[in-house]
DNA sequence: ATGTAATCGAGACGGTACGTCACGTCTTGTT
DNA sequence: AACAAGACGTGACGTACCGTCTCGATTACAT
C-alpha cells in the first residue's frame, strides 16, 4: 500500500542508525520501537509503515552494514577454514558484536518468517561461501566425495552457536582451531 | 526474604502446571505472568515471591518433569548415538515439544544467569551422558585418544540446534543418521 | 507535556460521565480509576494523562454539571436565605446527592491543592452569591454595618456541614429555618 | 469471639502508639494497617482481632490520650467562650494536630458507624461542655430563652470546621474572637 | 503442675488496584 | 502521500495493601 517512491531515505537511514546505536548502547529490553522512533527523531508510524516487526528493522540495519563475505582460497583448506572459524568465534566472543546476534535470535524465535529472512539474507552468504570453498576442496580430492557439505557447514557453525548460547566454554582461537581439526577429520578421504 | 518453610506446595505445583499447560496450549507471547497466575488460581505476588523472572518458572517446570537421562550402552557406539540423536532431532522437529525450547531459549538470551541454570540443570545431564558414553568408547579404542569429548558433544548437538533455529533443513531420522556418521568419522582412530 | 489541542473530547466526556455514574450508583470505595476507565471504555493512561488524581476527575465532572448559582432577591432577606439554606440542607440530607460531597471531601482531605480548587471553582460561586445578597441587605440597612459577611456565610454553611458529617441531628426544613433565624439574629442591626 | 481476658495489653499499647506516631510522622496515605503492625512489632492479625477498621484504631488511640474537657465558668460567658474557641481554632490551625483530624474525618466519611463513635466518644464531651455552659448562661438571663443551644454549639464549631476544610481563611485568635462576637449577638436576649 | 486453648509474631496467600510502559492504530497538521 | 508528533484503547508489568489463613512459640487459665 505505501508508495515507496515517496519514501524518505533520510528517515530510513535515521531509523536504521538509531536501531544499531540502541543495540550497541543499551540493553536489548530497552530497544523498543518507541525508543528507536524517539532516537531517530521519527514518528512511530514511519517505522510501522515500512517494517512489520522490530526484527525486520534490525535485520535491515545489519544487512546494510554487513561486509560482503569473501572466503580466502589459498589452496590450503585447513588454513582457510581456520581463518573464517577464528573470525566467527571471535565475533561470538565479543560482547558488543554478539549483542546483535542476541537480538536477532530472539526475534527469529518469535517469527518464523523473519527466521527465514535472516537465514537467507544474512547468514546464507556466509554459509554458502564456506560450502563453496568445501566444494572446491572436494573437487581437489581433499574431502571425501560422500561428505554432505551442507551438514559439514552445520558441523562448523552449529557448535559455535551452541557454545555461545549456553556459555558452555571459552570462545577462543584455540577452540576455533580444535573445531576445525575435528571437522576436517570428519571429511578427509 | 520469603520464608520457604511456610511455602505452599499446592500453589507451587499449580503455578508450574499452569506454566506447562500454557506453553503447550498457547502462543509463547500469551504466556504472561498474569496468565500463569490466573490459570493457576494464584495471586501474582505468589509468583514474584518465589521466582524473579518468567524464565525461572519455566525452567523449574521443565526440570520438574524431566525424565532422568539414561543413555544406552549396547556396546555399539554408533547404534547408541543414533538412538539419542534421532530422539533429539525428533524432539526439535516436533512443534509441540520445541515450543518449550523456543520459550527457554528466548529467556536465556535475556538473562545470562538463567542461561547458566538451564545449561547446568536441564542440559548438562544430557550432554554429560553422551560425553560419558564417548569416554567409555574411547577407553575401548573406538575413538581416537586425542578427541576433545566436550567438543564432540557440541559437534552432535550444535548442528541440530543450528538447523532448528534457522529452519535450515529437515529434522528427520535420516538427518540424524547423517550427523552421527560424520561425527563418528571425525573421531574414529 | 500532553498536547491539549489533540485531546479527544469524546473520551473526556465519557470519563466524566462514567465518574458521575459510578458516584451515583456504587460505593465510593468501588469508584477506582480502573472502574472509571472500564466504564468509560477508555484506557487508564488517558485518565492519567489529563488528571493527576481521582479527585480532579470528580471535581471536573461536578463543575461541568453545576447549575449556575442564582440567589433570589425578593427584597425579603429572610425569605431569600430560607430558600437557599433549605435547598442546601435538603441536598446534604439526600443520600444520593451527598455521595458526591462525601467523595469530594475525602479527596480534599488528601490533597490541599484539590481543596483549593474545589473551594474556588465549585463552592465559591455559591458562597459569594450568598455574600452578595448579604451585602445588598447591609446597604439597605437590614444588617448591622460591622457584620463580617465572610464569617456570616460560614455561620450559615458551617453548621450544615458539621451536622451532616457528624450525623449530629436531622437535616430538615425546620432545621434550616432555625439556622436562618439564629444567623439573622446575629446580624440584625 | 476473641477472649478479652487474654488480651495482651502490651500489644494494644504498641499498636495505639504506633498509630499515633505514624499519624504525626508520615503522610496519612502511608498509614496502613501493615505499617502500624510493622511499626508496633505486632502481627497484622492482632490488629484485625481487636479492631474492625483502621479508623477504630485511630479513634481509640486518640480517645486514650484525650484530656478531659473542662470548660471554664468565670461568670463571664464571652470570656469563657473566647477561651475555648481560641483553643479550638488554634488546634485546627496547627498542622501537626490537625493531621489527626484529617485522618479521622476521612475514616468517618467511609463508615457511618465510626462517625457515630467519633461523635459520641470524642466530640460529644467537648460539645456538651459548651452546651452546658450556655445552659447556665441562659438560666442567668444572658441568653434568650428561645435559643436552640444545640444549634448554637454548631454555630460555633461548624464555621471553624468549614474554614479549616476549605482553607477558606486564616485560623487566628482574631477569627475566633469575631466568631464568638457574632454567635453571642445571635443569642443575646 | 500440667495440659490445653487462646493470643501472639510472622508472614504466605488470593485478590484488587495502583501507576507505568510499550504495543500497534489513529488522527492532526506540515512538508 | 509521506512525514513528525503524539493521543488513543489495550494489556502486561511489578508493587503495595487488603483481609484471611496457617504456622510454631509463648502465655495463662482450668483442671
Amino acid at each position: 500500500m505505501p508508495d515507496a517512491t515517496r519514501r524518505s531515505e533520510q528517515s530510513r537511514r535515521a531509523i536504521l542508525d538509531a536501531a544499531l546505536t540502541l543495540l550497541a548502547e543499551t540493553d536489548y529490553a530497552k530497544m523498543t520501537i518507541e525508543a528507536i522512533a524517539a532516537r531517530a527523531g521519527v514518528g512511530k508510524q514511519t517505522i510501522y509503515r515500512w517494517w512489520r516487526r522490530k526484527g525486520e528493522v534490525i535485520l535491515e540495519a545489519l544487512t546494510g552494514q554487513a561486509t560482503p563475505v569473501v572466503l580466502p582460497d589459498s589452496g590450503d583448506l585447513e588454513a582457510d577454514l581456520r581463518e573464517v572459524v577464528r573470525a566467527t568465534v571471535a565475533e561470538f566472543g565479543d560482547p558488543r558484536l554478539s549483542a546483535t546476534t542476541r537480538a536477532l535470535t530472539v526475534e527469529m524465535l518469535s517469527d518464523d518468517d523473519l527466521a527465514g529472512q535472516v537465514r537467507d539474507r544474512l547468514l546464507r552468504p556466509q554459509l554458502d561461501a564456506v560450502r563453496d570453498r568445501l566444494a572446491v576442496a572436494r573437487e581437489q580430492g581433499q574431502i571425501r566425495t560422500d561428505a554432505d557439505l551442507g551438514l559439514v557447514v552445520e558441523l562448523i557453525f552449529g557448535p559455535i552457536f551452541h557454545r555461545w548460547l549456553l556459555s558452555n566454554g571459552p570462545l577462543t582461537p584455540a577452540y576455533a582451531d580444535g573445531l576445525v581439526d575435528h571437522v576436517l577429520a570428519a571429511v578427509r578421504p
